[in-house]
DNA sequence: ATGTGTGCAAATGATTTGCAGGTTG
DNA sequence: CAACCTGCAAATCATTTGCACACAT
């Protein structure tokens, strides 16, 4: 049975207070300051921990190490757009549906994931002041 | 100046030939048949060659390690497959199109990544076998 | 007390780099 | 023969695991 420790909570905490999806060591880097000691390997156990018990999910964007995030905070199914300015993620809930029908045939399709990328509202306006006091 | 090598003629050979993005070391076991003795550092060192060169293009699967693949064939617009199974990956060359609308308001999409996940073909006729055999 | 959890360090797996010797132009 | 390349092994980087000890229940 699953135990209730320092560490464990330290976490929970760290990784549900953050308000984006937390790498390894910035958890570790979080959990640091509340419990002194605590080691990257008591991180990446209580990972798989709070995975398998489905309380976080793991946002993985093409090159980038994988991050977590608070299985509430994550919900549902939908994808996510990154800005190619500020690098930021942005979740997306609108969902292009049923793509069974691009793969190859023979092959079958189970899920599919989209990742968007362009310029998030902020950076467009950033992009217009620059210009505008150029 | 860059030198012809029976190594990296091997290497742009294998990547050339596949029918699909190849990790490092398929690409390594590829040329192994050709170039027996070859070494995994001299693949890596040719693919940054062939990148800086332009003839090949990085392919970055969400929680994968990068796969490489011709840039020619690259170029057309395209997406990926990977088999939940085998875990290799396939082009795809249907697009669902226009997925400009899909992201938050006020945001400006400039492209999109899709990966479809789920079985491919060979792994589905061994699926088939394995349950003829039980 | 009993088994889970933790820290440390060694083990992985992928990729990079130093070095000494081999090959190309 | 000078510069470029290669193979090997050691070095990184991120993540995993073995072990002995600490701690929750």
């Amino acid at each position: 049975m699953e135990r209730t420790t320092r560490q464990r909570e330290a976490l929970r905490n760290v990784i549900e207070d953050a308000q984006r999806p937390l790498s390894p060591q910035e958890i570790l880097d979080g959990a640091q300051a509340v419990v002194p000691g605590i080691g990257i390997a008591t991180v990446y156990r209580n990972i798989k921990l709070l995975l398998d018990a489905g309380e976080i999910e793991v946002v993985t964007l093409p090159g980038e190490n994988p991050r977590y995030e608070p299985a509430h905070r994550a919900h549902h199914h939908h994808h996510h757009f990154q800005c190619d300015a500020c690098r930021r993620v942005f979740d997306v809930h609108e969902c292009p549906g049923d793509l069974k029908g691009l793969a190859p045939k023979g092959f079958r399709v189970h899920r599919h994931e989209l990742t968007l990328y362009g310029l998030c509202k902020e950076c467009i306006a950033l992009k217009r002041s620059a210009v505008a006091s150029a």
